[in-house]
DNA sequence: TTCGCACGCGATGCATACAATGTTTGGGGC
DNA sequence: GCCCCAAACATTGTATGCATCGCGTGCGAA
């Protein structure tokens, strides 16, 4: 064996990429390679390291990351499951590229998956859960107030997460993860357009009003139309650049 | 098939046109094993000859199906990713399992999924897909007077299929699908309840109506209502067994 | 020039061997 | 008899080599 256990990983980043959210799982340790090596490279691709179209090289990523093909082999796989990668028999994967239609497909479905969280949370949510909302959404005031771009991206996140847990239906959080994680990178883009913050929480703001009267009607209408909006924002930006 | 001429080479740099495999494309030479696997095992899970719980042992697979186990790995691997198995690291994968709870959570987002295909379909349908649509209706009306109950069967997974396509929004159609296989096994026992063919035929006449003459709203009201049917007559179906 | 085809190279698919982890089981102590 | 621990076993994870496929390249013919 020429290669020692412990290998010098590249830059972990904050891993937000389960990709299967795996109910009661607690292992601490005893990772695999593959399944480090899918979250790595979902990191990547939903950074904006790895670009649309980039082929995602068997044996090359083997090298990089010092295992063999095996492993590599079913992260990609995963990945391609996963809708972050396309992989066709005999050709490999390549990270997975949207064309404009395809991009306003994913935002609608995106737009009525998040309308069905915010309905569900407006029935759905806890006492507790409404103290833990109101904080959070009165932290990320406070953020747009220093312009803090990089912490309001966060608490945006944070934001929508929130609410999709308090829909109460496991399921469809699965669901509206797995469309959030593709759309993620043009999503990111937002928040380059000036001014955007403010208006993203005047957004917020309504849903959450919405959700806390137990409006169900009002709370799906408004998170469409916030995501309604983040669309168009990124448009703005994307013809823009 | 014209090519420009002039132009030295016709870059084939493959960035945004071949994202999906094209779904109906099957080529009977040069399907790989872990494909053919992931759609033989896929199937039997599907038709309920593999029982949740069942484990799905690498070895084994490996040698009834007279390949080595890397393929096997590689469909298993497939089928967690679609939701259709559970794979926890160094303990195999099992049949994936549903409770109740979460059967009745994916009932819900099923629900809502075709609600919100239905939706689309009344906006977008062509007229070419009007008249196939109302054939495919009356065809079924035909196999509900006949008792046809495996014809009944098919003209209904049609009747839904088309749906999707209806809403011309091929994102929203994978998503849905997706959903659909998962809740399959579940959906077909709905028409062992006597009489279930008329009402269910009932239910699609109303959502037929609603997308004719492009009522949204009600398309998505009706489509819903009808899912909602389905889930109770397997709820009936399900405790007199 | 342009098209067609055969050949060769590179990358992926698969098989096999080895390593690591989870589980089971059997023995000893309480 | 019951519990605990450890070692053997069983199964999965990983590495490596060979087989196979796709695609580019270059030669030859129309």
């Amino acid at each position: 064996m020429l290669r020692p256990r412990g290998l010098p990983k590249p830059v972990r980043r904050k891993s937000a990429a389960d990709i299967e959210p795996a109910v009661g799982e607690t292992r601490p340790n005893g990772v695999t390679h593959s399944e480090r090596l899918r979250i790595e490279i979902a990191d990547q691709i939903l950074n904006g390291e790895l670009l649309p179209g980039t082929p995602l090289d068997e044996t090359t990523l083997a090298e990089r990351y010092g295992v063999s093909r095996t492993p590599v082999r079913e992260a990609l796989r995963d990945l391609a499951a996963a809708g972050l990668a396309v992989h066709r028999p005999h050709r490999g994967a390549v990270v997975a590229a949207v064309t404009d239609v395809r991009l306003q497909e994913m935002f609608d479905v995106m737009a009525d998956l998040e309308g069905l969280c915010a309905g569900y949370a407006a029935e759905n949510i806890t006492p507790a859960e409404r103290q833990d909302l109101t904080l959070l959404h009165a932290t990320a005031k406070e953020l747009v107030r220093k312009g803090d771009l990089e912490g309001y991206t966060q608490a945006n996140d944070a934001f929508h997460t929130f609410i999709y847990a308090a829909s109460h239906n496991a399921f469809l959080v699965e669901t509206a993860m797995s469309v959030r994680r593709r759309v993620a990178p043009f999503r990111r883009a937002q928040f380059r357009t000036l001014g955007r913050l403010a208006i993203s929480h005047q957004e917020h703001d309504r849903v959450v009003q919405a959700i806390l009267r137990g409006d169900r009607e009002a709370a799906t209408r408004e998170m469409r139309a916030h995501l309604s909006s983040v669309h168009h924002a990124f448009q703005i930006f994307s013809e823009g650049r």
